[in-house]
RNA sequence: GGCCCGUUCGUCUAGCGGUUUAGGACACCGCCCUCUCAAGGCGGAGAUCACGAGUUCGAAUCUCGUACGGGCUACCA
């Protein structure tokens, strides 16, 4: 635990791929953590594996962690006092640390050759050792030797030499309580290797040191290794932080998740139609609960209320149809205006039946589409879907199996033909929902017929399918002119005159 | 092989020794609303708390063991 209380926390990708799931909700827990505490959020890219790591990828993350409205206080684009944020910019910062740790005689060379190691190691599974690690073979070369070698030229990794007696070494975990391991256990592993990079382990713990990390939240994967990173913080002589692991996050078949179980990655999420709060609002509850039973948490509750009693154990299985459903009631929350900007705006331009330079309607036109629209999306694409037809013009596509069931009845013809009377009726400015839908409201009656059949007979008429927004509002949407026109059409095209 | 972690309705979880006939959410089923589809309202079904011992007057909650799943054991992170 540290003594200085500011709390400072980081979520340190690896730039090798896309922000995935996993890696998302622990920025998520991160950013929450911080923010609840008053501290701060830190961004480091760890791409000490330059064969894998990318500038494309690291813009990738960043666009997501942005795009999931994560702020971070300080990362590789916001410098603060304990840069550099990217971890191919500390070369020198791990070799100083790595050669002072030699020079006090916490770490050593080592010229065993990778083949050589190995073939140990099979040799001692062969064997079946109960012990399969580094032997230690170069720890009791004399260092004077060692330096020589070196300086000669000699191929050779750096290894860390875990203290003989340092018995148990004990985490407090914020998640899983304390969590004991012998150091006995411990190879001498290796912290920088013989080409002269550092490895994860020791990178790490150089980082979150210098950059005084006071909680280090991170993937359960990472649980074994800490007691590795504590015997680097203790030859470093640094403070060790607090650590909290949190779970992994599974696909439906309880197996690690993969492209298999659909969308992996938050770009795909966000290509999909999510809306970024939902998706936030879910991820921040698998494996974390605010009281066990509210489910829907504005960020700003997330960012108050977070903490790490509430983060559970055990892995948590991805369920795509509760996100789904997130997603649907954020929409709903939404209020019309906010609907029409930031959903139904943007995607009917994206389906290319909007364009921004000006808009076909009216603003309130748009609003009234959304109030209709919002309680049947799932996605923010859907609102395609339900308003196409109103763009249509003269050219409705009708399903033909609506066409079959509804209007190619004896009955559809007198349908359309009172409702045609009915609507003809009313003036331009008696052209609203309301009045539409009181217009029509005793045709059933006046037909002898269900309502069912009618309703029906007139929804296919102007909207095309059997299935539609309610036809009130359908028909408002769509202008008195071009209603009376679809319905003489279909009328004409469809309908049997007896 | 060794070490470490995990195990409550199908899924995410609440539960921190008695308040529990184990609560909520998604999904599922039924009813209501209704001109279709949604949304919404109401209700239902669904968990021998992985299993077995122990501690205790009392255990989902504490301890130990077993099983199953996972991680680490790399010159990956």
């Amino acid at each position: 635990m540290s003594t200085d209380s500011a709390v400072r926390v980081r979520f340190a990708p690896s730039p090798t791929g896309k922000l995935h799931i996993g890696g998302a909700r622990t920025a998520i827990y991160n950013w929450a953590f911080a923010r609840s505490q008053g501290g701060s959020f830190i961004l480091r890219i760890d791409d000490t594996d330059p064969t894998r790591s990318t500038e494309e990828n690291t813009q990738i993350i960043l666009r997501a962690l942005r795009w999931l409205g994560l702020d971070w206080d300080e990362g590789p684009d916001i410098e603060g006092d304990y840069g550099p944020y990217r971890q191919t910019d500390c070369a020198d910062l791990y070799r100083e640390a790595a050669q002072k740790l030699v020079k006090e005689g916490k770490a050593y060379y080592c010229f065993c050759s990778a083949e050589k190691l190995a073939r140990d190691r099979e040799a001692a599974k062969a064997r079946k050792d109960s012990f399969q690690g580094y032997p230690r073979t170069c720890r009791h070369i004399d260092p004077a030797e060692a330096q020589a070698r070196v300086d000669a030229g000699e191929p050779h990794t750096i290894r860390l030499a875990v203290p003989e007696d340092r018995g148990d070494v004990v985490i407090q975990d914020a998640v899983h309580g304390e969590v004991v391991f012998n150091a006995r256990e411990l190879d001498d592993f290796i912290i920088f290797r013989s080409d002269g990079t550092p490895t994860y382990n020791f990178a790490t713990v150089v980082d979150d040191a210098r950059m005084k990390i006071s909680h280090v939240i991170r993937g359960d994967d990472h649980l074994s290794n800490t007691p590795r990173q504590v015997i680097v913080y203790e030859a470093l002589g640094a403070e060790t932080p607090t650590f909290a692991h949190i779970s992994m996050i599974l696909g439906s078949d309880g197996k690690k998740l993969s492209k298999r179980h659909g969308a992996t990655s938050v770009e795909e999420y966000q290509k999909e139609g999510y809306l970024p709060d939902a998706f936030l609002n879910y991820l921040a509850l698998l494996g974390w609960s605010l009281d066990g039973e509210t489910t829907i948490i504005p960020r700003e509750v997330l960012a108050k209320s977070f903490s790490l009693d509430h983060v559970s154990k055990n892995p948590a299985i991805m369920d795509a149809e509760k996100l789904l459903w997130m997603n649907s009631s954020y929409m709903g929350e939404m209020t019309d205006a906010e609907f029409v900007d930031r959903i139904l705006m943007p995607e009917l331009t994206k389906a290319g039946l909007e364009h921004d330079s000006e808009p076909m309607h009216e603003r309130e036109w748009y609003e009234l589409l959304a109030s209709i629209a919002k309680p049947r999306c799932k996605l923010s694409g859907d609102v395609v879907g339900i308003a196409h037809f109103l763009y249509e013009g003269d050219k409705l596509t009708y399903d033909q199996k609506s066409v079959d069931k509804n209007l190619a009845k004896e009955w559809a013809h007198d349908v359309l033909r009172a409702t045609t009377d009915v609507l003809s009726a009313l003036g331009d400015d008696e052209w609203h929902e309301e009045q539409i839908d009181r217009a029509m409201e005793a045709l059933p009656e006046k037909l002898d017929l269900a309502k069912r059949k009618v309703f029906q007979a007139i929804r296919v008429a102007v909207c095309g399918n059997q299935v539609s927004p309610p036809l009130g509002s359908s028909m408002e949407l769509l202008g008195k002119e071009q209603t009376l026109k679809r319905i003489a059409y279909a009328q004409e095209s469809f309908t049997q005159t007896a």
